[in-house]
This record gives C-alpha cells, structure tokens and sequence, in this order.
DNA sequence: TTAGGGTTAG
C-alpha cells in the first residue's frame, strides 16, 4: 500500500527543493522492505496447497515489484518439511539456487539436513551439504553439525562421518568444540570409547582447550564399558589432569556406581580415598554407593569401618543410607539391631520410609516371626508410611514359605481389596500350593475372587488347576468341562487379562479330554464322548484342540464314519479346525473301510476336501488330499501315509 | 533443574 499523500505535487516539490537529487519513493530502502514484508504477508495468508507454494510465492513478490527474501524461502520450506512434501522442496531449492540473488542463510539448510535425517533420507542430507556453496552460502559448523547429528544417529551412517569431515575441510569448514561433542557422544553411545578419545586427541591437536563435558562423559562411557578395569578409567582421568582437567564429584560418583555395580567395593573405596586426595570431600551419596557395595558383597567389616568414616567426616547419613546399612544388618541375621536403627532413625530426624520396612519385614518374616511382622506392618501404616505391592508379596511369601496356606489366603484376599495388582507371581504360588495339597475347590475359589478383581493368573496357576483338577474325585467329569471350559473362554482366549494360554497349557488341557474321551470311548459310550466334545465346542472357544482329532481317529477305526463326519462339521460350524491328524485318518481310513463302498468313500471324501478347502485352506495339506482321492486303491492300510 | 547420583525386590 502507498499513501496518497506520497503522490501529491507538493511532496515532489518538498523533495526537489530539499535533495540534490530527487529519489523516488518507490526505490527507498525503506519501501523495499515494505513490499518484500507485505508481499511475504500476503504469502503467508494465503495458505495455498504445497504444490501452489511456490507459484504463489513468486506472484506475492511480484505483485508488490519485489524480489522475494530468504525468509519467504524458509517460510515455503518449512512448511513443506512440516507436512513431508519431498517432491516439493526440490523445485525450491532449484528455484533459490538457479534464479534468486540473495545470500542464502545457513539456518535453512541446517533445518532441511535435519529434516532429512528426521526421515532416514541420509543421502539427500549430504547432497544437500555439499551444493550448500551452489546457493551462495559459505557453510560452516553449523550446517555440518546438522549432518553430523543426522549421521550420528546410526552405526550405519556414522561409517561416513570420516569422508564428510575430509570433504568438509575441504569446504573449508572448521570444525567447532560443539561438532567435536556430538561425534564423542555418538562414539561413546555406541561403546567406541577409544575413538571417542582419539577425537578429543584430535579435538586437542586442532587448537581447542581440555573440554571438561566431553572428559566426564568419557570417563562416564569408560566405566560403562564391559570388561572395563578400573585403572583405565582412573588412568584415563589421571592422565587428563595432567592436562588440566578436574574431575568433579559427579564424575567421581559415576566411577563409584559402575563399580560397585561391578562388585568392585575396593577399587570403589579407592576412589574415595583419590577424592580425598585431590581435597574433594566425598559427599554421602558416595560413601552410601560404596557402603551398599560392601554390603551386597557381604563383606560387612569393610561396610562398618565405611559406615564409620563416614561419620567421623561429620557426613549425616540419610534414609538411603540407613537402609543399606539396615539391610546389611538383616543379611547378618540382626534383625534386632536392625529394629533399633528404626528408633535411632526417629531420634536423630531421618524417617524411615517404606523400603526401610520391607526390608525389616522380609528379615522378619525369613525368621518366621509372622505375628511380629504383622505388627511391624501395622506400625508402619501408624507412623503414616503406606504399604506397597512389595510389602504384601513379602507378608504372602512368609505365610506361604511357613506354610500357613489359609492365612495366607486370607491375606491374599485382603490384597485384592486393598492394592492395585494386575498380577502377582505370589498368588501363583498360593494357588499351586493349595492344588498341591488337594484343596482345588478352595483353589478355585480364589481363582475365581481374583479373576473379579481383575488380577491374572500366570500359566503357573492355570496349569496347577488343570493338572490337578483329575486328581480331584469330588470333581465330576461334566464339572470339570463347564469349569475349565468357562475359565479359558473368560481369560485365555478373551484376552480380558492380557493372559494368553501357551502350547503347555493346551497340552494339558488336551490330554485331559483325550483321557476323559479315550475312557469313554474304550467303554463304547460314543454317544458321550460326542457329548463331551459337543460341549466343549459350546463352552471353549478355542481355535483347535487337538484331542476332538483325537475323538475323529478314534471314531473312524469303530467304523463310525458319519458320527465322525457329523462331529466333524460341527467342529468346522464352530470355527474349530480340526488337526492334520483327523484330516489324514478322516481321509485314509475311510479308503480302508471294507464296510463303506468306494461310492460312500469318494462321496465322503469330496465333501470333506470342499469344506477344508473352504473353511480351513490354509492348514490343509492340498496335495496329500488329492493324492488320497486320485489314488483310493493304492492306499495301504498297513503302510505310513501317503 | 540450586539437584544430580545412591537404598528392598522382581
């Protein structure tokens, strides 16, 4: 927009009486911008579609008689990254190349290498490094720290960083201490420690300073190292002080805690005594680190003379230290000293938390002291510090390992009501121990109350129910099916509970309707083998069940084939599929009947390979059918199948 | 983000 007043005869006279030479108002500099701000508006409200981006970019600027800027450009590109448009952003930078004027910033290509990256397309990453000069750009560290943390983001990519640092000197790009940082951190990501030092040496060798950051996470990376010894990382760290650099007391501690997770307590206490040394006093974090080193070593003397400079340092042990040192106290069976660290705790202002009461319930417990457990646990909901999943499972393992199974039913229900759990392998265990002694009534039972709470059972459950349902005489056969049948349709195949049944658990499951139905059918009662299944295919709905092949292979040798058949598409009607096994036998012995003519045979088998091939085509081995069916009077009762 | 880093057990 222009003002009319900038037209009047008047300003044209103001400005010749004024100015040696008269400069129109339409090429200041001023009014420039203007345009090239109004026309990048005037783009920006438009909102065209990608494809439209760039047209329309160069008809804003041209409507307003301007050239477009740099930052209409990364306005166009940053919407195209922003909506993937890859086939778009090259007619862009074909255009900012080939047709603009203007010095290209750097910042839009280091966001359109990083973008690349963000989408895997690596190689259009480097492409576009390397014709940075071609848009009138000197590149320098910060279009190749772009790449170098799209490089860096994988053990692929990072193979090419060494050709792009040749490539990019001889751009003539210098690499920064910022470029150095990202290629130690990937190094030492990907456990490369030594080449990580060696791009500090180098790092060094160009001119810049010890870098305390990339040292740290060196030494850090050092410690993480598997089969890594201590003297390299204290070598590494002394041999970088004489360079300058001071290990901090984070540095310290990272060496501390790899090595005490390492079971390396003394080599952790030499440390200490470096810290101290150096005159860094160790802080208590520290000291607990080593202290709980010595503890899961077992070697409590070296805790205890810990313990005690810690405090002649005049350091104040806090709940985290206590608890190690309750802990080591528990593991040497002083269960006593250990409730008397509670009071000491109290008096001197450090409130013992609820790890600080697991771990002296579970010594209790351990001691078998249930009743006294029980009251720890009510003293610790007194002094207003709750109970947790943990603190249950140690209650329900002590009541369990003592043998106490219906308190430890009783306190498994009052879990149910009291915490969240989804599962609990201890509810397993009281399960299988309450199958084991017989009581799989009282077993399911439980079952059930947990199955309401939404807790699942784990395969140790189910299988404990499962095996020792048979074993159970009270159980009738018909009440074992509507039980087990209901369970595995509720929680199994559901998939409410997030339990899935495993290969074992079916196993089970099918040998025990294969034993149940083999009775049966030794017995000659068919008609109720047929019932059982029947009812399984209304109860369970599983999948397959290779038992009901069972009841089909033992079906046909009775001569009962179309009580096969019919069972058969029953299965089929329930989305059942029947096992390769009762394809084969349904198919080779009905071959083998002398009782059935080839009429029957062949119209049965028809049928059968239709509905296969129909409902079940996937599992059916086509070719051993047809094989069958071409060649009825070569089948050899005696002989293996075809 | 004036802490970080450290404790039971599975």
């Amino acid at each position: 927009m222009v003002r009319a007043s900038a037209l009047k005869p008047s300003s044209k006279f103001f400005l010749r009486k004024h100015r040696k030479w008269p400069v129109s108002p339409y090429n200041t500099r001023w009014q420039q911008i203007f345009n090239q701000n109004q026309a990048f508006q005037s783009l920006k409200k438009s909102l065209p579609p990608p494809c439209h981006l760039l047209p329309t970019l160069i008809y804003s600027f041209k409507t307003y008689n301007v050239d477009p800027t740099p930052e209409a450009y990364h306005f166009v590109l940053k919407t195209l990254t922003k909506t993937s448009q890859f086939d778009h952003i090259v007619p862009v930078l074909c255009q900012l190349g080939k047709v603009e004027k203007f010095d290209t910033p750097e910042h839009i290509f280091s966001h359109l290498i990083g973008f690349y990256g963000r989408w895997s397309r690596t190689q259009d990453a480097i492409d576009l490094f390397y014709r940075i000069p071609k848009f009138r750009c000197v590149p320098s560290a910060h279009s190749l720290n772009a790449l170098l943390y799209v490089l860096c983001g994988s053990c692929e990519c990072l193979k090419l960083v060494p050709e792009i640092l040749l490539r990019s000197h001889v751009m003539g790009i210098r690499l920064e201490e910022s470029s150095f940082w990202i290629l130690v951190n990937a190094l030492c990501g990907i456990g490369k420690v030594g080449y990580a030092i060696e791009i500090m040496n180098c790092m060094m060798n160009n001119g810049y300073g010890l870098n305390v950051k990339i040292c740290g996470l060196i030494s850090l990376s050092l410690c993480e190292q598997k089969d890594s010894e201590c003297v390299d990382v204290m070598g590494f760290m002394g041999e970088m002080q004489i360079l300058g650099f001071c290990p901090g007391m984070m540095d310290y501690s990272n060496v501390i805690r790899v090595m005490v997770k390492q079971g390396r307590g003394l080599d952790a206490l030499n440390v200490l005594v470096k810290m101290k040394e150096e005159g860094i006093k160790p802080d208590i974090v520290c000291y607990t680190m080593v202290l709980h080193g010595f503890i899961a070593e077992g070697d409590f003397k070296k805790a205890d003379q810990v313990f005690d400079e810690l405090l002649v340092l005049g350091l104040v042990p806090d709940v985290y230290t206590y608890n190690v040192y309750i802990n080591g106290l528990c593991k040497q069976n002083k269960v006593e000293s250990g409730l008397m660290m509670i009071t000491s705790m109290e008096e001197l202002g450090c409130k013992p938390n609820l790890i600080t009461y697991n771990i002296l319930l579970k010594a209790i417990c351990n001691s078998g002291e249930l009743r006294r457990a029980r009251n720890l646990m009510r003293e610790m909901t007194l002094n207003g510090v709750g109970v947790n999943l943990q603190t249950y499972r140690i209650m329900l393992d002590g009541l369990f390992g003592k043998g106490d199974i219906e308190e430890a039913c009783v306190f498994m229900e009052e879990m149910f009501d009291k915490v969240i759990v989804h599962f609990c392998s201890s509810f397993d265990e009281v399960i299988y121990g309450l199958c084991q002694r017989g009581l799989v009534c009282k077993a399911m039972e439980l079952l059930k109350k947990m199955v309401a709470k939404n807790v699942a059972p784990r395969s140790k459950a189910w299988e404990a129910l499962l095996l020792s349902s048979g074993s159970e005489p009270s159980l009738e056969e018909t009440t074992w099916t509507e039980q087990y049948g209901g369970m595995i349709k509720h929680d199994f195949v559901s998939g409410e509970l997030g339990c899935k049944p495993n290969s074992f658990t079916y196993n089970i499951l099918s040998k025990r309707v294969r034993v149940m139905l083999d009775g049966l059918l030794c017995k000659g009662d068919v008609d109720e083998a047929c019932v059982i299944v029947e009812a399984m295919l209304d109860k369970v709905l599983i999948r397959f069940c290779s038992s009901f092949s069972e009841v089909i292979y033992g079906l046909w040798p009775r001569g009962l084939v179309c009580k096969a058949m019919e069972l058969l598409k029953k299965m089929v009607d329930k989305n059942v599929a029947p096992r390769e096994k009762a394809r084969e036998a349904l198919l080779l012995s009905s071959g083998s009947k002398p009782d059935l003519k080839e009429t029957t045979w062949t119209g049965l088998v028809g049928p059968i390979i239709a509905l296969y091939s129909t409902n079940r085509g996937p599992t059916l081995d086509t070719n051993k059918c047809l094989t069958v069916v071409n060649c009825p009077r070569s089948f050899n009762p005696s002989g293996s199948t075809v």
